[in-house]
DNA sequence: CATGAATGAGAGTTCATTCAT
DNA sequence: AATGAATGAACTCTCATTCAT
């Protein structure tokens, strides 16, 4: 199997969950866009879930390689506010990646429990190892535990940053994701020493 | 039709939803488990799609009535923490209203937009209701876009209780919940006039 | 059973079929329109197929009662017209008894094929009269088989009349009208002593 | 999609829907009976209306090849009697077109109208054709519409010959036949000069 | 008599998957 | 390796008919 070939149909796969869904989107289609035959779909994938996860796997590792690249000797919480910026927008366009980290994958694939969550392990790679940087800089808090906070931040960001983002007024999203960002970063930090003396 | 009737179809029909997922639930099953006519289906309602919309209405109402019970005389801060344990404990046996929240119903019924967000308005009316006692009694901000906040709030609390309730052991949920919790309030409280001295 | 209640339900049920055909007409429709049970329905008329016979035994001899009315002493070439225009005023606006004699409800019940042919000459009956009182009147051959000769003017008047009313102008239709009279007329007079004198 | 596959399933459709008519016959029904799987019907036609309609296209085009190799040098009015005579033979064994051409498959496929006028057009082709000849032959009159007088010859031969076919004795029929194309021939000829002398 | 809730066989259509070429 | 014709199970929805009330 050709490599440009597979990621031509693994392209075109996303496209079309992307579009039209995981039951809506036909092999046929697929391999129609692909420019290939129906067969050949399945010498990438044994099966349309498996074609499905294969295209979830790519997504993935795009996005947290994209991500990575903002993570450099800056301070942490600058980082931070990077990363929840690039994640946002990946996330504005990767509709599939959206729905494995709010569980609608799962639904979809519900024999492929183990995979899906690696996945989603995966994706918090990167807050997990800015976490950690956080606290060796003294910026966070060093008692955090840093996975359990990892999948808080994400969950937060998704819910603040993208799981309304087709409703309301472009100001009114700003709005939200403005409010989110304060509770959330003041939650991490350090509390200075307040006052008292 | 019998009232008793139509209340075990839209149970059973439920719990197929909950079950298989819209896409994977055939009305023949509904009716099997139902043990009426696959006809019978058809009378309570118009299309399987109807069908999900009512489950639906009557799970979002009956989850509304049952919060609204936690509403009383009490400060708003402390109805809050009841309010959220009673909709988590209800969101996490009744996964299609979780889903209605998070987005997937809106993915699989395109056409029902305006009905379920209705139903989503519904689902923040005792949220709603709560801000606003709790701004009468002095407790929260005045200046509090309480529809906004209502929204916000809710989302907060799906990432925090429920988006990942099936990951991880109990201790680390209910410290997931604790943090969450504790952030969401410091948010709205009033002010204490900071130093004064 | 009520008169009056059958006759709504039949007279429903034929409009009904006009208007919809003997398939696409449900028996709900009929029942609804009629303002009685579905179940009443079934109280006329053992089956749908039943129900239609009976609208159709019903129009046929409707239409025969009210072609009857043109027979009397005038000469019977000038009879005939007056027949062929009210039969074919009738058949416009009975498209159920069109069909009948065009042949496509014997398609729709096959297994009513005797009673079917009955209506049929039924249907003939009045030309069968007026062709013999042409003939004692001296003014139509004697030798007509005046049984086949009235199924031929029948279709005749059929094709050139009915059969294409839908397509073509009105004038083309008129045009079409005339000669096919006028062949059908030359047809059956006796022949006058050709030359002669 | 193989050639013979294709002809094997439209034979088969054809013979499905000649029996049983359009209503009656499942495309399952079509599918065994062509020893292919349903799936299978639907690669050579988009929906039954459309099998149908191929079913249709065939059988005209078959019909009016057959009819077309009777003409030939011949005088009009002798090749006349003979491509009745085909053309009745033909439509008594394809009840399909016979349906076509008296209006029967219209009210079936009411989204197909254009396409079985077209159809009904090509139909009369042969009999335009010939009454062209007979005109340039000097046989029949200069003035004729030849397309109007085309389909009233097919309108008027399909109730002599064809409409009553499944009624009475052969030989009664046969004693249609005859006066029927008499009366057709009389009506087409030039006049021959009247007395003269 | 009259009803209409209930039925379930049967319809047309889709599409993931297979396999001979 | 690559294809796409062929498959048939599974789907949603319809509606003539029945029967308990």
């Amino acid at each position: 199997m050709d490599w440009t070939k597979k990621d031509t149909i693994l392209d075109e796969a996303a496209k079309c969950f992307t579009r039209f869904g995981f039951k809506k989107t036909s092999v046929d289609e697929i391999a129609r866009q692909a420019g290939v035959g129906k067969g050949t779909v399945y010498l990438v994938a044994e099966s349309k879930e498996d074609l499905y996860y294969q295209v979830l796997n790519r997504e993935v590792r795009a996005w947290i390689a994209q991500s990575a690249r903002v993570i450099d000797r800056r301070p942490a919480d600058v980082i931070l506010v990077d990363l929840l910026a690039v994640a946002t927008m990946h996330l504005e366009s990767n509709p599939l990646v959206m729905d494995l980290l709010v569980g609608g994958a799962q639904k979809l694939l519900p024999k492929w429990r183990a995979q899906l969550e690696e996945l989603r392990t995966l994706g918090r790679a990167n807050m997990v190892e800015l976490l950690r940087l956080g606290v060796k800089q003294g910026l966070f808090r060093a008692d955090l535990n840093v996975e359990l906070v990892a999948g808080l931040l994400q969950d937060f960001h998704l819910a603040t940053y993208v799981l309304r983002s087709h409703e309301g007024a472009p100001a009114m999203m700003a709005e939200r994701a403005r409010v989110g960002l304060d509770l959330v970063l003041n939650g991490l930090r350090v509390r200075p020493p307040v006052l008292e003396a």
